[in-house]
DNA sequence: GTGGTCTAGACCACA
DNA sequence: GTGGTCTAGACCACT
């Protein structure tokens, strides 16, 4: 399991790590049971602070996602259970909205922004939005 | 001119007025000389201080988006065609590609997000993206 | 005679204005008696507010420096002999000793900065110093 | 690391904290990667406010020089090769075209404006250019 | 510890 | 009228 993190976004790495672990068991792509990479791991692969790590696992573990098992590290909690489509849309929801409300003010079309989102999704490379210069 | 400015966003009022002359630049909805509204009016509409306001347009400022016009307020720069304001692809293809990377990680498939992406272009409501819990 | 003037530089245009007629004179290049260009023509040659011509005639004339001659315009004061060489230096030295702590700044030796005045020298166009961005 | 910085000059200080790292950096006496001083360390030292540095600061990470290393500081950018920071002369050219027309105005021949800027770099005392009366 | 953001208010300079 | 600069102090967020 890889984390997809840019140090350099916006978003603080910690939020970075919580939201795509919301995403990952929403989408049953993270099964109940599966364990996450260490602290130390992850920490290590994108030479980021272990604590921003360990912050972003203690705010998962408070929510109820994630549990801890001893010496094992953190698994996904056995409740977790995929989300609903109306869930996922819930998640997905709010950075779609921002996107349209930004093609609105840049003059663009329905058509043409939607031709724009269907590169993107058929091209997963590309940054992370709202880096800052 | 009105700027719309969400004060409890995540994004920094400073930074939303920036990204909104981007936009409305980009889009030519906003013309080379055009003036914008004093620092003390958008303060005062939006019941902001008038700091913040001034930190926005000296960003774009340096930026070369906007020109002093000393005494007489801002102007939008003449060299600011809507080509070289940047294309308008490049200002919304970061948050497309944000929004991708979300619903792969969720695990919708093309079309399902397609959709919701429609939903939200006819849709001008909802909230901003990436606010803080 | 034309002013020199560059309405988007950091110095304000009055100083721009006070400052080239205070080194014309030392020069020698505005003779005692001379006329200078009317208030309404510099402002209008060059797009700036009359106000701002006026001010910065105003300045010279109570520095004694001009000479208000009723409906004839500004002329430069009688007393007004060209300077000395040591006090034409006052005038260029401030701009000097700047460019030669930037010059420091950057690491050039004494040798590389003249080579480079002596560029300047030689070529007058380019713009301004202290511009903002 | 310390910056050089007269609080009674007529450039603000935070352009002389942006113009002295855009030296530094370009004679690479700041290399990629070297941390700068922390806005606080700066401010107390120099007795100004800390949101002073901070703007210069934030100008410099806009414009790519600097970059945020989040809870830690500021460093110089890794991009950042004194080639890439922008020529050295280019930095030094406006400040030494102007004297250049100073000189001209003043009536000063090549040779003698040579001998003043010589003095200069030989006897790095003596105040900013500039300053308002 | 680090920087970011915003506020409130002051004073200046320019046109 | 316009924007620019700085201060003092608060609170937040990240590491």
């Amino acid at each position: 399991m890889n984390f997809d993190i840019a140090p350099a976004a916006a978003t603080p790495i910690y939020r970075q790590i919580v939201d795509q672990v919301r995403r990952l068991a929403a989408s049953g792509q993270l099964a109940p049971g599966a364990e996450l990479p260490s602290v130390r791991a992850v920490a290590q692969q994108h030479a980021i602070n272990p604590m921003t790590v360990s912050k972003a696992y203690s705010l998962l573990e408070a929510e109820g996602l994630l549990q801890r098992r001893r010496g094992l590290g953190m698994v996904l909690a056995e409740a977790a259970t995929p989300a609903a489509a109306g869930d996922k849309a819930a998640l997905l929801r709010p950075a779609l909205a921002g996107a349209a409300r930004m093609a609105k003010q840049l003059g663009l079309s329905d058509a043409e922004a939607q031709a724009l989102f269907q590169a993107c999704l058929q091209d997963p490379s590309s940054k992370a939005p709202y880096e800052h210069d």
